[in-house]
DNA sequence: CCGCGTGATGTCAGTTCCTGACATGACCGT
DNA sequence: ACGGTCATGTCAGGAACTGACATCACGCGG
């Protein structure tokens, strides 16, 4: 028998989204998630850096991943080619969570020190793939100009992908949006 | 002969970037930006809403102009000329707050937390420029993917021009990133 | 010229976020 | 059996922010 119920961590991401949602963000204490969550308000802060990061804390690993598949990318790929690869990484680990997302949605459109966040988690994907770019030989400036569109767009389809039911294919939407843009000139 | 000293919002921009970048951002209380501008702490949080916003208070009169752009651009623009007339307007106005942006660009660089609210600003202007896209009758889909990756762009020459000594023309520093970009095809 | 509303500021009390320091006790390897 | 480790608890405190109410120069209508 553990001392305590094991997967705290955990714990408090599940009671976070519930008290999020049924009350909001901004009238939720941490005190009062750490409870649902059978913990302690200091527990919660060694598990998450502030009262935001408990929604997204598990999306740190996937920059590693991004930088990986870039890293394994073909000899031949030009740096478009090079970002795709990394970004369908993202997309690989996103589309089975799905539905966790969409719940998380909504939560995030309506505080915007919660977007703020999700901006920030973007820009680190942007940041992790400008230097995967640059590690492959890509030109700084170019890798900049890449990686920060590409992300942008990948942004864009993610979110028709959530507004939708998961039925779709988030890299079929990808590519959709990037044809859209490239038949823009 | 005032009750005040004219112009407290002012001073307490000044003395905030003064002590961020004396002291930094987390080692500067409020307390003690308030009195150095010869203030209370309380007046600070009535003209700023919180710690970071007092570094970035000027950028919401941006997205105003942004729009305006837009709405005034010929009649025969296509999404990414309007775009870009947009995005003129917003170089016009930081062409000649150079010095100003230069100071401020470390502090926000050393800081977290005011790398996420200049994200947001960021992200402001892409939903400023999405709508005025859609005003123009550009497609939603369209006018979310010209608007976020236009503001990447942009996001790149800004840095490139922040770089510098602030001889160069944003504008330009602007045409020649994206002149690669459509070069990358 | 007087009084009165307005608006920017001050004062004070309180809540919540977040952190550092130290204690506890089950688990694990030796 | 025992000592280390690690997740958690307890406690105290600083700093960010907010609501309620007070102050008092300024300007305007009477």
């Amino acid at each position: 028998m553990a001392r305590w119920e094991p997967d705290g961590r955990r714990r408090l991401q599940q009671a976070a989204v519930e008290l999020y949602a049924e009350r909001g963000f901004a009238e939720t204490t941490v005190a009062a998630v750490a409870e649902r969550a059978g913990l302690t308000e200091r527990t919660f802060f060694r598990h998450f850096a502030d009262k935001r990061e408990v929604l997204f804390g598990n999306e740190d690993a996937l920059t590693a991943q991004l930088a990986e598949a870039v890293a394994a990318a073909p000899a031949d790929a030009g740096p478009r080619a090079l970002a795709d690869h990394g970004l369908a990484a993202i997309v690989r680990a996103l589309q089975p969570r799905h539905a966790e997302l969409r719940r998380r949605e909504p939560i995030v459109a309506a505080h915007p020190e919660l977007r703020e966040r999700e901006l920030m988690k973007l820009a680190s994907w942007t940041a992790a793939l400008r230097t995967a770019l640059e590690d492959r030989g890509v030109t700084a400036r170019t890798a900049a100009l890449v990686a920060e569109t590409s992300v942008a767009v990948l942004n864009v389809a993610a979110q028709r992908w959530l507004g939708g039911d998961g039925g779709e294919d988030l890299a079929t939407l990808l590519a959709e949006d990037s044809a859209v843009l490239r038949e823009l000139g």
